[in-house]
DNA sequence: ACTATTACGATATGGATGTACCATCAAGGT
DNA sequence: ACCTTGATGGTACATCCATATCGTAATAGT
């Protein structure tokens, strides 16, 4: 056999560079050409690999979601059982906002696949709801471990709420309205207004 | 002067088109040709009425920000004095949702361009955020209005929530994550949880 | 050493796209 | 009746794109 390459490698150095051409320019953006020239290989390699364009723009899509749920998984794992439910919930929640430039690439990453499902183009579109599902379900675990306030509490209600918030806060983030300092600020005072206000929830200001 | 033609009237019924195809397609559809043939008229009038396809995307994208500004404008002014705070601002974000087709096609097409100027491309981007601000502003003044719960009020900070909150409710309708009945629900518990639950301030069930 | 097979480069091709240009038609004032 | 001018159709053209095809280098097993 001849020299044997990691596909899996190759694969992963064309996605990434997918990424930085949509990041940069959008779907447009993306042809065999900008790809090639991105990722510093020829057009041929992105064929061979990948045959078709909307395979490799369906693989792109892939990794960037097994990368975000990867790295959720991960916060999701080094909590501590003695985490409350707010600072769990906070965590996660903090974890999915575009704070710093890799996640900032795939929630764009992301954002311009939704918008391309949206407009029925042939990519996905069942698959992108079944994240924010169990994001769903998982707040809502923890608001129910949370026994939060009075009576009229509604987890599944509040669990939506906050995904919505969370992810429209993400796309402001995006769009310049807000900054990571404000997302972080209004991410906390979203849980103030869903667990309530109760100080004795929370840990001391770190400042 | 040879037969005369109300030029807003083409300008609109090519942007309108423009619309229809980026529903259907994204931007990436949008093409002299695909234009032309929605509006049903041939290549060469759109060249004549915006010369260069950056033009006619460009005004394409100011219709909808003035159909949409225009149209939440006019509820603004449909309410009447006695309008309580949390009617008011019911009001108004409910005006927001894509909850017709009409605002489904404004929602997806302004999803598109935000998109489009968040991936470097040479469209607008400062001018996308003066409605949100302008909504946090009106909603902060409501907010105020209503002199909510207790003292620990941020009316600000609420209102960016607020909007934050609806912007990704929208999202989270055209994705199909909530349904129209869930995302006016959603809405109304969003309400509660920022104005406090007092029935007081609430109409009663119109069911 | 030979060869089969993997990995890759180069280039062709047919179609679509944005834009420029030429020609024509229709009507309103003379 | 005619001509000027605005409104449109048709089409040419250079470019770019996705994909197909042919060819070649490299190496692992024999």
């Amino acid at each position: 056999m001849p020299r044997l390459v990691d596909h899996q490698v190759r694969r992963r150095q064309i996605t990434s560079a997918v990424r930085r051409v949509i990041v940069e320019g959008g779907l447009e953006a993306v042809t065999f050409q900008s790809v090639a020239a991105e990722a510093g290989i020829s057009v041929r390699l992105i064929q061979y690999y990948f045959g078709t364009k909307r395979e490799f723009l369906l693989a792109t899509h892939r990794s960037v979601m097994e990368d975000a749920g990867a790295r959720f998984m991960k916060r999701w794992a080094a909590l501590g059982d003695d985490a409350t439910p707010r600072e769990a919930i906070s965590a996660l929640l903090n974890e999915l906002l575009p704070l710093d430039d890799p996640r900032r690439e795939e929630a764009i990453v992301l954002g311009v696949f939704n918008m391309a499902a949206i407009t029925g183009q042939g990519i996905t579109s069942e698959e992108t709801l079944a994240a924010p599902r169990a994001l769903v379900s998982i707040l809502a675990d923890q608001l129910r471990r949370a026994q939060y306030p009075e009576a009229s509490a509604d987890p599944d209600l509040d669990a939506e709420l906050v995904t919505v918030a969370v992810g429209g806060l993400a796309q402001g983030m995006l769009a310049g309205f807000a900054t990571a300092q404000s997302a972080v600020d209004l991410v906390d005072h979203l849980l103030d207004r869903v667990l309530g206000t109760n100080d004795d929830h929370r840990k001391p200001p770190l400042r």
